[in-house]
DNA sequence: GTCTATATGGAGATAGAC
DNA sequence: GTCTATCTCCATATAGAC
């Protein structure tokens, strides 16, 4: 199907996809002139740096995204318990039910992490941090709060990982099912003492 | 440093490196002919199919591996409590405590996966398929081993890509300690019943 | 801004001497 | 078995007309 490209934020979807398919290496300028619509002309008009430049453009574009519908929400809602449930909600729907690929944890696991080093780390310690945070305030101790934090992070990827693997995105619906009901007992546990 | 290689299986552990550290398509012949000490002309030797039938091979080598170390432990073992130990200790070295990843993982969540969908698929099913078999053997009734199984394997996949990212390999033996504990809980519960 | 044509390099793979 | 030379192809990137 055509896209309607009149600036350079409108590419930004199509190559999230391209990246996400084809992975960083594997993804050539006529794949993603193809897939874009845009010719070479208007690719690198809008991105002079070329390929790494689209890729920093996409990783910043999911990084607001999970800014702003995940981290934001985590670290300042007034009901840490039910942002940690839209959590989940948002992060089962960001990841089509674990048949989408997560494509910071695709770039960690390439040799392409280097050049996107910073990037890659920000959105893992982010995430991190912001789930901690909303673990504490909902009446966790901070050593369990970021051991949970970092549990529930690493077990999303891992889920991401084996439902591709086997070809069963049910995993990951399984996974965060299981991630979540440990994390609400947790905090009711503690609201209970 | 120089590798001695007199046949084929001589440059598999080379190979497995270079994958390992520049992923599939960022392994070039030439970085391959390098690390291995090879020529081009005693790689097509060895392997005629070339870099395809190398990762195959490479894949082979790997899946061996877990076999006899890991999945024939966990489905033979007279004691399954003290196979499924071995197990960690067994993984925890094989990833060098974090700081290696896994070449299956990683051809998982790349767009190779498709090229090598059998093995991947393999090792993980049969992974998942022994460690249910010694929970199961352990006590632990049947659909409770399907889903600790499924939680392990997730869990360790999950830290090698968090580790990577965050560049923190401690995250890797951090979520081994906990899914062990979290195991051998389960076992113990259920035998006092 | 978008196109076509093109430069240049390195990729995977092969041939054939030794 | 291992080497060097070479083939072909497609990669990224650029130039310049429109």
């Amino acid at each position: 199907m055509p896209k309607i490209v009149a600036e350079r934020s409108d590419a930004i979807p199509s190559l999230d996809e391209v990246f996400r398919e084809y992975g960083f290496e594997g993804a050539s300028l006529s794949t993603i002139t193809e897939k874009t619509g845009l010719g070479k002309g208007s690719l690198y008009h809008f991105f002079p740096g070329g390929k790494e430049e689209m890729a920093t453009a996409v990783l910043g574009e999911i990084d607001e995204w999970f800014v702003t519908q995940v981290f934001e929400p985590l670290r300042n809602a007034d009901d840490p318990r039910s942002a940690i449930s839209d959590m989940f909600r948002s992060v089962s729907r960001y990841f089509r039910s674990g048949s989408r690929v997560c494509l910071v944890g695709a770039f960690a696991l390439d040799n392409v992490r280097d050049r996107f080093r910073a990037q890659v780390r920000d959105y893992f310690a982010e995430w991190c941090g912001a789930l901690a945070s909303a673990l504490t305030r909902a009446g966790c101790p901070e050593p369990d709060a970021a051991a949970l934090a970092e549990e529930t992070v690493v077990a999303v990827q891992g889920a991401l990982v084996v439902a591709r693997a086997l070809d069963e995105p049910e995993v990951f619906e399984r996974t965060l099912q299981r991630v979540q009901s440990r994390l609400l007992a947790a905090i009711s546990g503690e609201e209970q003492r």
